[in-house]
DNA sequence: CAGAATCCCTTACGATACTG
DNA sequence: CAGTATCGTAAGGGATTCTG
């Protein structure tokens, strides 16, 4: 089963390249797990939560994970704006696993 | 329980943190599920492996791999140098977890 | 064979200023 | 409030050359 992606022997058309592409980038696990907990949080809040990040780099974060069909942007037309982040259920799916990724590493550090 | 990783709010200092640092690096993961497959590798076999990977980078990375011991590193005192790669029982339990995310991969691409 | 050393380049990210 | 636009930096990685 390990060995069918070995096989292929071009590793960016394995499953495991792909799954992470998605969660590549500074911030995007802890916008996921921000949002696995609060279910819906606006972008200020995420930017208050993550600390040290700039708009730039949230906002691109953010467009991949919604591109990536992880998270679900919710824009209301209003003054000011305001926008609504949470998890899809392919985002919810994928947490339960990467919180097995957790628990090993509290396991397994040191 | 996953709250308590947010709690933290430290995102550097979660479990899942740690986990990330130890398989980013362009190759680690592929040199990983080589050695899973081949048990005892050598250098060079895992520069034809990956195919695309300069010397420098490709040591770079089993330097890391070593340091954080998921994999151990045998070297004969001899001429040709000869040394052989393979898994430690760390890297065997974190490739465990690391399958589920291929198969998630495969079943959530498109 | 198994790297180390050097040089170059791309990309991600941050800081800042500005806008509908 | 939720971004966009612009500029600048630092780290990761590639190609090449050299060595015990």
């Amino acid at each position: 089963m390990i060995k069918k992606y070995i096989e292929k022997s071009n590793f960016e058309e394995t499953g495991f390249s792909y799954t992470l592409s998605l969660i590549s980038g500074k911030h995007k696990m802890v916008i996921l797990y921000c949002l696995m907990e609060f279910q819906i949080v606006r972008f200020n809040e995420l930017k208050r939560y993550i600390k040290k990040v700039s708009d730039k780099t949230l906002s691109n974060n953010l467009k991949e994970l919604e591109k990536d069909g992880l998270i679900i942007r919710t824009e209301y037309n209003q003054i000011p704006p305001k926008v609504e982040y949470s998890l899809s259920e392919k985002g919810k799916s994928l947490m339960e696993i990467l919180d097995l990724l957790c628990i090993w590493g509290e396991n397994n550090r040191n």
